[in-house]
DNA sequence: ACGTGTTTAGAGGGAG
DNA sequence: CTCCCTCTAAACACGT
């Protein structure tokens, strides 16, 4: 494949999958959860590449987003009026990517249907998240705070040891959110040449990561992710706080499971038990980006906290 | 009408 | 070579 000069880069097809792109997309925004219009405008704003053809790319996003079960739907409120749902990650599809690269899955995320005791249906992760999202509502509500700052999610913990592929998408994401520190990854590996690690990016490029090459630097956030985000889900190295799919809501709607599950049919009285934060890898204890720092972080002495610290794995698995 | 969501089908490529 | 994943196209239904 030839390689276009750096100054065309932008133009390039970014080598990341539509289901790459929605989940950046998703993670992004402080309630991890997007309507499809704000996936499209995330992708349009960071991605030049994608600002034509739309319909063709947009088309293949929205089958990607019914198709694959790890995009879980969740409706709007009725006092939110607008077009379409949110879209979120399922609670458990942080093992999709290998080694938290976004280039590619190292499997289909599947939902395991016979687990009674998981929530692992979309409907029931669906639940979840909406349980999340009021939870994080009622904590903000009480403490009359935005979300917890750097201060309370205890830096220390988050690992910053543990390898993250250039292509995770908090890399990927982190280059927005410039660190105060501008620190990059001392583990981290060379990078394929014509895709520079956004970290350095955001140290060595310094002016808004231009240097990357299909995707445009940061002040292009959209209102979905508003700024403090970038000191209370990114800590130093760039390493997220938060875990994917986890946390940080902040109610943008009350989800009701609407995803066509036929066992999803019985309306659930409650989740039988809280989803825990295993988004990263699968063993929960080896995952970079830890449930345990996950779970102090994203709900520090809150009510969330009843639906975070205790729970048997999700068993929802990347099957095929 | 348009945006959104679902579903089916087929081509292409990478990994094992 | 086969399997799996991804991409693309298309048709259709539904809601605003």
């Amino acid at each position: 494949m030839p390689r276009p000069g750096r100054n065309t880069y932008s133009d390039q097809k970014p080598p990341y999958s539509y289901i790459s792109l929605t989940a950046m997309a998703i993670q992004s925004s402080p309630e991890k959860m997007l309507p499809l219009s704000e996936i499209y405008k995330f992708i349009m704003d960071r991605f030049p590449y994608y600002r034509e053809n739309t319909q063709r790319w947009q088309n293949s996003l929205r089958h990607n987003l019914s198709f694959n079960d790890c995009f879980i739907k969740i409706p709007r409120r009725p006092d939110q009026p607008g077009k379409g749902s949110f879209w979120a990650l399922h609670p458990s599809c942080g093992d999709m990517f290998e080694n938290g690269s976004f280039l590619r899955r190292r499997k289909r995320f599947k939902v395991v249907k016979s687990d009674h005791l998981a929530p692992s249906k979309p409907a029931d992760a669906a639940q979840y998240l909406q349980q999340q999202a009021k939870l994080r509502l009622s904590a903000l509500a009480a403490t009359g705070t935005h979300l917890p700052q750097m201060s309370t999610y205890n830096l220390g913990v988050s690992q910053p040891s543990s390898f993250k592929h250039p292509f995770a998408i908090e890399n990927i994401i982190a280059r927005e959110y410039k660190m105060p520190g501008g620190l990059a990854f001392s583990t981290m590996q060379p990078m394929p040449a014509a895709y520079p690690l956004p970290n350095q990016l955001t140290t060595v490029g310094s002016s808004i990561g231009t240097g990357w090459p299909h995707m445009y630097g940061s002040g292009m956030i959209d209102t979905a992710t508003p700024i403090s985000m970038a000191s209370s889900e990114y800590g130093a190295y760039g390493v997220p706080i938060k875990p994917l799919c986890h946390g940080g809501q902040t109610l943008p709607a009350i989800p009701v499971p609407i995803k066509p599950t036929p066992a999803a049919v019985p309306a659930l009285p409650a989740l039988p038990a809280p989803i825990p934060t295993i988004l990263s890898n699968s063993p929960p204890s080896l995952s970079p980006t830890s449930s345990q720092t996950a779970t102090s972080q994203s709900s520090p002495a809150t009510p969330s906290e009843t639906l975070t610290s205790p729970a048997p794995a999700l068993h929802s698995v990347a099957v095929h």
